[in-house]
DNA sequence: CTCGAATCCTAGCACTGCTAGACATCCGAG
DNA sequence: CTCGGATGTCTAGCAGTGCTAGGATTCGAG
């Protein structure tokens, strides 16, 4: 049965390099750039090898969504373990959420952009999702107020960090006041 | 030279009814569906008359995407205008900018989720882009507390309703909450 | 060693945005 | 009224897209 092993190991290998370069691809050059025929000549493999792991490119924009949703998910606590108040945590929180944005922002926008073929705000939500959702929510909880459900208050922040990331990166905002608006987010909705 | 001027309007006319036309198919079945073919066909004429409109498919987009910022505007105006309060000139703004998302898809996505070409927040930005955001800061203006600039003032609020608009459209967010959500975001952002 | 199954690739479909070049139509000068 | 040229429009085609049917090849089990 070794020789099975082997195969499936094998097979498990090269969906990982199929997400890795789409991910690469995409972070490179844009999704534009990320087409089946590109793919296929990076990892070295005709175009219908992609098909008999992934339906099609929608599910591997979605398998970057889920390994970038893990990522932010550990840049965000390992944010907030450092800070002492509950304000210096919001304010790493958010920082980091930001700065993901920023520095991935094709495995971003294969989050929050594109369509990943991803359930959210569900119960097929994958394990993934919802522990991001649940690293924003564990540091704002503290922060939400009296009377405010600690789930619609992680959804009003986190929609504010969404807009501030998607605006200011098509170059809709103003580059030069993006500690100003944090701060001032910061400073409104969390209840200190 | 009255048959120069009878021309040019007949060719204003087409235009406008490429962009009310790509419009029309953006809204009933997505921006995925407004092909150059399509749209030809639509209009009664072939593809290379789209191109002596306009350069391409994305300055389609942007001049639906400019008809759509007026339109929004005049409904923020409208909104605003008739509340009393300046809690409820926010409230009623955010009301309105939401169900504008809401009721032209479409259109929202020209304005801030597609590449229209056009420039925002610049010395050459059009001015229907200007006066829309303008539409905001006039009611924001009032509420955005001491020593904060108003023009940050604004871009966070809008950046926090386009948060709530693309996110809960695309479904990433609870759809029973919406009202909380705007309720919340817009008693902790404004300064009353 | 043979045979069947698993694996992979070539070739192609229907579609996309966009454009070159042929064709028709109509205007104004003579 | 005629004719040349400009203007307007269309047909046909290019290179690219996501995706797939069907044939070739490889490889392990018996």
């Amino acid at each position: 049965m070794s020789v099975q092993e082997r195969k499936q190991r094998e097979r498990a290998d090269r969906e990982r390099l199929i997400v890795a370069t789409a991910r690469e691809l995409a972070e490179q050059q844009g999704w534009d750039a990320v087409t089946t025929r590109r793919l296929a000549e990076r990892i070295e493999y005709s175009q219908p090898v992609l098909y008999s792991h992934f339906r099609g490119k929608r599910e591997i924009i979605g398998a970057v969504a889920l390994e970038g949703a893990s990522e932010m998910a550990v840049a965000m606590r390992a944010a907030t373990a450092a800070a002492d108040t509950p304000r210096e945590r919001v304010a790493a929180l958010a920082h980091a959420y930001l700065d993901f944005a920023d520095r991935n922002p094709a495995v971003y926008d294969a989050l929050f952009q594109l369509d990943g073929g991803l359930a959210y705000a569900q119960d097929d939500t994958p394990e993934q999702l919802k522990d991001a959702f649940a690293a924003l929510m564990e540091t704002l909880s503290e922060v939400a107020g009296d009377g405010v459900d600690p789930g619609v208050f992680t959804e009003v922040f986190w929609a504010s960090l969404h807009g501030i990331a998607t605006l200011s990166r098509s170059r809709r905002l103003l580059p030069e006041d993006a500690e100003k608006r944090l701060e001032l987010l910061v400073d409104r909705l969390a209840v200190l």
